[in-house]
DNA sequence: CATGAATGAGCCTTCATTCAT
DNA sequence: TATGAATGAAGGCTCATTCAT
């Protein structure tokens, strides 16, 4: 244990320099545990190694961290996936399965597969937020699965189907192993794979859109 | 998978006699609405039609309320379910197109969409409900699924795979719809139809498994 | 000293009816002596023998306390005054001793006497309530006052002035002994009579008006 | 009263080398407009083009820098006015009507005419200041006066009347007109002229003292 | 001397919970 | 059974104050 019982406590002694992006990356731990209703401020500071209201010298409120947080984690990813895809020469089936490897890596196998739990149990109180998410990432996502599947029908490589609903069912169970790990897979003894499931269903994907 | 969600949210007099269904069916509305924490109390005795002194007479707490919700909505539907697979006597293929549908009708296209939304939400909180959740109701259904699929397999109709893994597959598109609609349709001018994409999941996934 | 620590300290139990017109009295006892801002509304709450969440029963805002209280006390006095000019038959002289003696009576040997104290103070930081206050009580006793002064002009019995003017010079030692009161002789030994000065003030005015 | 009134409000490049003085001039208008504790150090520091905490290389806390401010306003302005009188040798109601429009220049028709409000409102919480206010301004202004009026009731000038307490209502319309200025005046279309008011009532005065 | 960055303490406000009727 | 009225216990946010540079 750490004896700071020497050091008087006195008002207003700066112990730390702050930066917005550990304080977004405390929010990020506290929300995605709690959501955003049940998550403290305190708890986020505390997490962060700062005070309370060091929080509000980088956000003007509780809400615009929240809404900071998901900014920032919108833009990134979607856009090292979009480079993954610029530069493939291979059939449209192999960079599906390159995709959900990749999406499986950056969602499902990091800590930002609590992202889409928070965004799910928050659209509703934060409909803009919703919106954003929805067109700055998720469809932009879509979008380029749907591009793949369609060059893949034009090769004649894919029977012809609607590409859009298409990625949606490539999509889903990247959902689904994302969610499961942050709902059911923390309290849970045998650590939580999503590798099989995924390599299963890419296999069963190409042979049904063949 | 509320037994009480037929019930049409009342706004007029208040009843005299208050029943525990009616108190969570407000419940639900109001929960899934805004999350557990978010959610006041207030506002379910209002949805209710009664004080919110009234709810204290059924449930010791608002946690209370909400474990009961979700202990409410467990059982009657998987049963249902298993109702539907137990006198069926075709082919695997069309009892899993069967039950996509099925699952659709009871999960996706009723109110009661909001509940996966509701549980991804709060697992994390209420890990004891989430297991129960878990347990009762996912894995009833994910063992449902396997069974048939196994059927499928053992009958030459499917290929040799993991059927509890395929049985993740059946689902995923169906969280996926679940999922949208609550997040993303609400503020959609263009209503959202789980059907077609559903149709395309089922007819994919069998050619997939075949 | 009361026992009461045999009292079980349990949440929500109520102990006292409360009518918002205690509360504002408390509210004004506090809000005189403090200010606005410096107003804790512990104390508000404290003096009024109520938790602090009761206030919200009734006010939706400190800032609301205070506007009740401004707008509370403002018609019933000057309808009070109205009156006693309405019945008067003398010499407009009598009346204006008589009327600077009941203006007297109110503001300033009351507990009154902290309104135009808190109405100065708050003047720059609630524009809104400063206009009520100058229409709906400065106002309309000057153009009481006035209204006299003009009845002694036109029957001879002063000499021709400003009305509104004059107004002003029969109210201005009742503010002072307002302000007296409330800055100085609080923390006097020697209690503090404005009746001497009135005195001097109406003999002198009227002799000054002859 | 403040010495460093005339200093116009600087809002431009910080200067160096910051001066109590200049510190107290910005604690003047911020204080005046809001009173003491809705005025914010942060308002303080930035009307003063300097950092918060430069504030305290100066003064050691708020509250100090009030006092300062009471303090630095005492003194000055008052024995400008007894060097009025010392030198003055025509009758006493020269001398009073001079002297009312001395006080008007510097305290009605300054910015200082939020002074008395800022002693109005913070009398009870500052008792000190208050105390200070009273016996080193109020007083010596009000002996003064008495003194003058005491030498014309000598001289046959004034008919016999209590001199302290007809002072008083030599000062009540210039306080009249200092609060009307800072209450009502500021929202007002119409500039306030407290010039009118106050030739009736010195005019009225000198008749009703005669 | 001067300041940017940080913090402890406190206040307003909300809300789950309880009691008298 | 049912509720209106009340409250204790936080939580979000502010602000005077302090320290390292």
């Amino acid at each position: 244990m750490i004896d700071t019982a020497h050091i008087p406590s006195r008002r207003g002694r700066p112990r730390k320099i702050a930066k917005p992006e550990d304080l977004l990356a405390a929010a990020f731990r506290v929300f995605s545990e709690k959501g955003f209703s049940a998550a403290r401020l305190d708890d986020v500071a505390r997490e962060a190694g700062v005070s309370k209201a060091a929080l509000y010298l980088y956000f003007k409120s509780k809400q615009a961290i929240f809404e900071a947080l998901v900014r920032s984690a919108v833009v990134p990813n979607v856009e090292r996936l979009e480079g993954h895809v610029a530069g493939w020469q291979g059939s449209a089936g192999d960079l599906l399965r390159m995709l959900v490897q990749a999406i499986a890596r950056v969602v499902v196998e990091s800590e930002l597969s609590a992202f889409p739990k928070l965004i799910i149990a928050e659209a509703s109180n934060f409909p803009d937020l919703a919106r954003l998410y929805r067109t700055a990432v998720v469809e932009r996502v879509l979008g380029l699965l749907a591009q793949i599947i369609r060059r893949g029908i034009d090769a004649g490589e894919f029977r012809p189907t609607d590409p859009h609903l298409a990625a949606r069912l490539v999509i889903a169970p990247l959902l689904f192993s994302a969610i499961w790990k942050t709902c059911f897979a923390r309290h849970d003894p045998t650590p939580f794979d999503p590798a099989p499931l995924l390599s299963l269903h890419v296999d069963t994907l190409l042979r049904g859109l063949a």
